[in-house]
DNA sequence: CGGGATCCTTACTGATACTG
DNA sequence: CAGTATCAGTAAGGATCCCG
């Protein structure tokens, strides 16, 4: 290989690097993907609701989990005008087109489990 | 839906939620998954070659990272009988089934950042 | 109900120096 | 070369209370 060609191999691969770790970054953590993948296994959620389905979470961390997908336009944040007021939580058409990684991931993590803990 | 219906269709999303979770533990932060890609594209590589090739990260870091890879069985740790001594990392059979995540991982990257930052 | 503000503890990280 | 050790700063996360 020449030198030039092996630069852009180098290039290549570190461009891919950065693509993946945008997407870690945005879903990465401890709650972020417990959240979207309980907002979107119910299609709409409140924010208690959620903060009951994923165990362990606290109030503030939810807000502050669900402020951040927000702003990175993976759910949708809607308040509903009733008494007392109650919000609505769902996935944006981008947020859903991360259910096939969510799906891998879930699929992964069952062989993963099997792998190192069962044995 | 009856009520034990209900339940199992919680139970079952509950069981997902945990089998995401193990796969994000493992994958989740900063350097794991540019370690991992480092290694798998160049099949074999040694230490001080990763910690070239990611950029950033110290060589405390690193090696508390590839501890961890390969405590997950991720990578295969061996080192070579030369002088200084080299040690090679490489994929197991069970790191590479990663590849179609990560994969996708770098394909949602890169819509992601066209949607986020490119607008 | 859906958060925000505060305080506090721990985990993560980086820089630097050192060893076999 | 491939790490370890130490120190110190930052950020993540939990608990609790408060507000409209």
């Amino acid at each position: 290989m020449k030198e030039c060609e092996a630069k852009d191999y180098q290039q290549a691969h570190k461009k891919e690097m950065r693509a993946v770790q945008d997407s870690m970054d945005v879903l990465s953590g401890k709650w972020k993907i417990a959240i979207l993948s309980s907002i979107c296994y119910y299609n709409k959620r409140r924010f208690s609701d959620i903060l009951h389905d994923v165990e362990g979470i606290s109030n503030k961390m939810l807000s502050k989990e669900l402020k951040e997908l927000e702003i990175n336009k993976l759910v949708n944040r809607s308040v509903m005008d009733t008494q007392p007021i109650t919000v609505q939580y769902e996935l944006t058409e981008h947020g859903r087109t991360l259910q096939t990684i969510i799906n891998h991931l879930t699929a992964w993590g069952i062989e993963h489990r099997k792998k190192i803990i069962g044995e």
